[in-house]
DNA sequence: TTTACCTGTTGACATTTATCAACGGAAGTT
DNA sequence: AACTTCCGTTGATAAATGTCAACAGGTAAA
């Protein structure tokens, strides 16, 4: 179970793992699954993990007054979740993170980042690394949004993040995107006839 | 000059700075100068600089097909510019920067970060500090983006940042919201009239 | 097997936002 | 002072996207 999340590590992080810290991280990551449907977060509750998939997907979104689910983050296998801003400042969060398909994770929480992880450089480095490719990543996808149509945004999708077409359903890409699930019925119709 | 980033830095992280270290700062951070509208960084340069402005305004946007400008950050006194992304990986950025107001600032290259500035604590935890609140912060304007209509972005934005409102026009905050100044006018003139 | 739900598509229509053009006032320049 | 550029506003119209309703095939559940 942990294997997946070691060779993530080697793979993010310039200083190898040591045997110890090796044997720490699995005594503060602990392995857990969901199946389909069920919550890993809700709103409103403080985000308690951050948690490595596995194996599985689970999707992000927040809820507005019409009851309409917007989806900001599709998660796949050797993908993080959680709500970094509800875990590292302990407030509510706003979103919902639930598993699309059944999943098996690997789990910590703050004091486990705080008081375990963060003697270990690898660790370190990774997390240094994450946020400031996630930091870029969302700088992009909010450039996308600004600047582009709905339909070059879907385009740009569908070359980075290929996977996420096989997984997940029109509707959820849709509201990944933005946009509703007609619309990108009708952007998807037109570009084939392209 | 130095006085600023700091304070900046005083208030950003746990570690005091030594006497010593203040002066590897001070030889880092190069203080430098720009009139409004000159470029901090051109669209397809590599971000040499990362910059803590002292005082002044700028403005990082892309520049569409059809030449209209849409502006993805806009940065005030105590706040960084340049594009991460370039900057760390260094490939050609896809955004220019500009000064919007006549603008000073400090600014020093990656060489100086890993070489100079790494073996700093105080430094190393300012920016994982920075990373993640720029992390959530680009997060939760892309959920505006997605979840809110035109009229509860513009409020958000009069409500997390209303300095903005005072250092920049209508359609420099239009842009930013991803609208056009045409709508911008528009959505205003309905919200005085509520 | 039957039923219920999930998914994707389509049509008709409404709403939001963009586009294009024009105007007036403010601010900066010569 | 005359001139130019920038800024915000407004109107008319077009384009993009949303909303609501209906339907059909697939899949999961009873």
């Amino acid at each position: 179970m942990h294997e997946a999340l070691f060779k993530y590590i080697k793979t993010h992080s310039l200083t190898p793992l040591t045997e110890s810290e090796m044997e720490v991280i699995k005594n503060t990551f602990v392995p857990n699954k969901l199946r389909k449907r069920q919550y890993f977060l809700q709103e409103g509750e403080v985000c308690k993990y951050m948690a490595f998939i596995v194996k599985g997907a689970m999707r992000q979104y927040s809820v507005d007054d019409k009851g309409v689910e917007h989806i900001v983050q599709l998660s796949i296998e050797n993908w993080w979740v959680g709500d970094r801003e509800s875990h590292t400042n302990l407030t509510p969060s706003i979103y919902n993170i639930d598993a699309w398909e059944d999943t098996d994770f690997l789990q910590a929480t703050k004091d486990g980042f705080l008081n375990r992880l963060s003697s270990i450089p690898a660790i370190n480095e990774l997390f240094r690394n994450l946020d400031e490719r996630y930091a870029i990543a969302t700088q992009k996808r909010l450039n996308a949004h600004i600047s582009l149509t709905a339909e070059k945004r879907y385009a740009e999708l569908a070359k980075s993040y290929p996977e996420f077409l096989q997984r997940f359903p029109q509707h959820i890409i849709a509201s990944y995107l933005g946009i509703t699930k007609e619309t990108l019925s009708r952007i998807r119709k037109q570009m084939v006839s392209k």
